[in-house]
DNA sequence: ACGATACGAGACGGTACCGTATCGAAATCT
DNA sequence: AGATTTCGATACGGTACCGTCTCGTATCGT
């Protein structure tokens, strides 16, 4: 069941008991909960996940082949489905972005799962690197394809680098929800932040340089 | 030596065979090699640490409680100095503070230190509470201090709220530097960061909404 | 019914680390 | 010289986990 397991399509010939799907949740379930107990990810192991699941350790190892191929999937099982873009403009699509991330941001502080695991999986390069190509890299795709619209239709200078405009809308949205856990994350947040970047922080009156 | 531990002013009778300050630096920099060859925070021990630094264990527990407080001093030593501030405009200030952010993220890439000290420090909330106030929190302000005399000076709007403009301004070299590893952070990023910023996304000859 | 597999539980030997204590040698002050 | 503390090294008992394996039981296809 890991990320990096492919499934071949021929279908097993199956015999003996199948593998329950309710004691598959339970594991990635406990791991979750201890995770938002604030239990650090240095501490978990096998053995307490399997405690905390009431599940014997070989049901986790007939599934993983160890803490980090586990913890991909307790990730990926968190990770909300991509918004649907309205399309109507670039402006609205990016907002409709940022708003998903500052829910993720929320449901993260609220569940602190996330917050935990996101910021620890870097440790394992291997991992990492799943995670990335998974879900950052496809998000961060969606989101220059935006941009590079935007620039077609004229929303959007076109003398500027579009993947230094793409960390100048995320990056902010992305610090307050990952990097400082007490930042606000108010109502109107996202479109507050695409229309101030797109007006631009220099006064309307004051002179260009 | 710990960052929680103040320091008496009342100098202490010292008798017998001083504390070497080389052993001190050997700890230090014993535990920042191993983070440089890439060992996660998650395998560091007391052990591992004195064995890599040629040091009796019972020199580190000397010194400090844990592998925690050790941390927070091998983090310290590795933040370069606040950079000095030209005064002469906001926009050169703040191109002053992104540029000694990118040279610390640089730094981080090749060392690699940070990249991992930082991300796992806030596993420990208690740790990463005393480098928030000692690190992070002053710098903070001072972001914030520039902004306002921008604001006051009319180089900033005055209708925007300043704690999102700071997250604006830093975020983006935040999320390159610390969230992505892979990421460019090419000479001259500040400048063109701070005035992309200040003119705005919008294209010049597009119409307000 | 029967064979096959999964299940919870836990035994098993092995590894690594914890934090403390003790050793003789070295360094420093009075 | 003598007292005192630090040094590296290592022994110590204790804890937690690793990954495999073996129980007896439960649950499936045939």
């Amino acid at each position: 069941m890991s990320l990096t397991e492919s499934h071949p399509p021929q279908e097993a010939p199956v015999r003996g008991r199948p593998r329950s799907e309710a004691v598959e949740r339970a594991i990635i379930e406990g791991t979750m909960k201890l995770l938002e107990d604030g239990v650090p990810l240095a501490e978990l192991s096998i053995e307490r996940i399997a405690r905390t699941a009431g599940v014997g350790k070989a049901t986790i190892y007939r599934r993983w082949r160890g803490k980090e191929e586990l913890f991909v999937d307790v990730v990926r099982s968190t990770e909300p489905p991509d918004p649907e873009l309205p399309g109507t403009s670039m402006r609205d699509d990016l907002v409709v972005l940022l708003e998903a991330l500052r829910r993720r941001g929320l449901a993260n502080r609220t569940s602190a799962i996330l917050h935990n695991v996101h910021v620890q999986m870097k440790t394992s390069p291997r991992i990492w690197a799943a995670y990335h190509n998974a879900v950052i890299a496809p998000r961060r795709r969606l989101g220059l394809e935006v941009l590079r619209r935007g620039q077609q239709d004229g929303e959007l200078r076109t003398d500027v680098d579009l993947e230094l405009v793409h960390d100048i809308v995320f990056g902010p949205m992305l610090t307050r929800s990952l990097l400082h856990p007490d930042a606000e994350l108010p109502e109107g947040l996202a479109e507050q932040l695409v229309d101030t970047l797109l007006e631009g922080l220099r006064p309307v009156s004051s002179p260009m340089v």
